[in-house]
DNA sequence: TAAAAAAGAATGAACATTCATTTTTACTCT
DNA sequence: AGAGTAAAAATGAATGTTCATTCTTTTTTA
């Protein structure tokens, strides 16, 4: 008998293709056909591995997510003071951002379009659960300013999801002194 | 002789049922014939007031955009002292996002995806100058820091477009106290 | 060697755009 | 003012292409 595995790497190589061409082309003018040719696969191979091409914008958003959550969290823990732990995570994203440049487009790009099911949405919102316990607790102790999470999000975190893009389309350069910069208005906009 | 006019309410009607398909199922999910239909005409009509899509999305996303700073930037001028100008513009910026959320939406997606071509949106970042001149005012002048424009842009107008997002899913309910803050916030993290 | 995995070609639907007609409009001539 | 008309405007139906998905066959693997 056959207990055979599929291919990780063809998953991985498809995944990663999903990015790229969404990436430059917007899902709806991404074709499968051109999804498994940078994969190097066969168009019937990706549902082998995938029901459906909405399927598989999904499963990859929650996997982007879940990578880019993971990275950001990563040397978190919640013994950690609430305005170290902010700088801790701020600068994890900030560092995401800059070194996994596709990842973090396609997320800004799901983030802001209707090609992702609301499930997935919800999915990948749950992921960000440490950073709304951390302002909960900043607001417990007096640190944070009371205001909504969406507010200190908008505020602190998102800003990032813009100067990406725009270094992305080479509108200008984003260094490491921009960085700083950027941290302390963030910093400033949540601290109390 | 002949010498028609092309309904300018038809043009009009098109430019709506675009934003709103768009905004709904994203450009590439939105069929010409959706567009005709919601907009009570023949898909043969489109091309009598556009080229072709692509043309229809860019003359959109430039009108919009256009729309959007004329709103902007109605009630300043550059004889106005930097700190209140700022806060013309901002809650005038906040007000349209507010009002007139489906053009906000069909920008926010446009901005952060392939769909648009690169012309038009130089074409629509021209708009903004009136901002960007006040900046450099009020950097001359030491009110407010001195850092680049799409660092003051980030944190100051950018995040009212995360927030407009999340209010039109339904995530949370923007009001008056949370505007107050959030140009608190705005301000802050600009002014020196 | 048997079953899973992968492939390439086939299928059928959806769609942007064009084509052939019809309708509307504004002007001219009575 | 009203009828006639030429050209623009508008239309619905075609056209040809693109694409997601499935089908049949081949290849790989345990």
């Amino acid at each position: 008998m056959a207990k055979l595995q599929k291919s990780i790497e063809k998953r991985n190589a498809l995944v990663k293709a999903t990015i790229n061409l969404v990436n430059n082309n917007g899902f709806h003018a991404t074709p499968m056909s051109k999804i498994a040719k940078m994969a190097n696969v066969s168009p019937a191979t990706i549902y082998l591995y995938f029901d459906n091409k909405q399927d598989l914008v999904n499963k990859v958003y929650i996997e982007v997510k879940a990578a880019y959550t993971d990275y950001a969290f990563k040397n978190y823990s919640n013994d950690i003071p609430v305005s170290k732990g902010f700088e801790i995570i701020w600068k994890r994203i900030a560092d995401f951002k800059l070194k996994e440049v596709e990842e973090a487009m396609f997320l800004a790009q799901c983030d802001n379009t209707p090609i992702i099911d609301e499930a997935s949405r919800q999915e990948g919102l749950k992921h960000l659960q440490p950073l709304l316990d951390l302002w909960e607790r900043g607001q417990k102790e007096g640190i944070i300013k009371p205001l909504s999470p969406y507010l200190l999000y908008a505020y602190s975190i998102n800003p990032l999801s813009f100067l990406m893009v725009m270094q992305q389309r080479g509108v200008f350069q984003l260094n490491q002194d921009h960085l700083e910069d950027a941290y302390q208005a963030a910093w400033n906009s949540i601290k109390k």
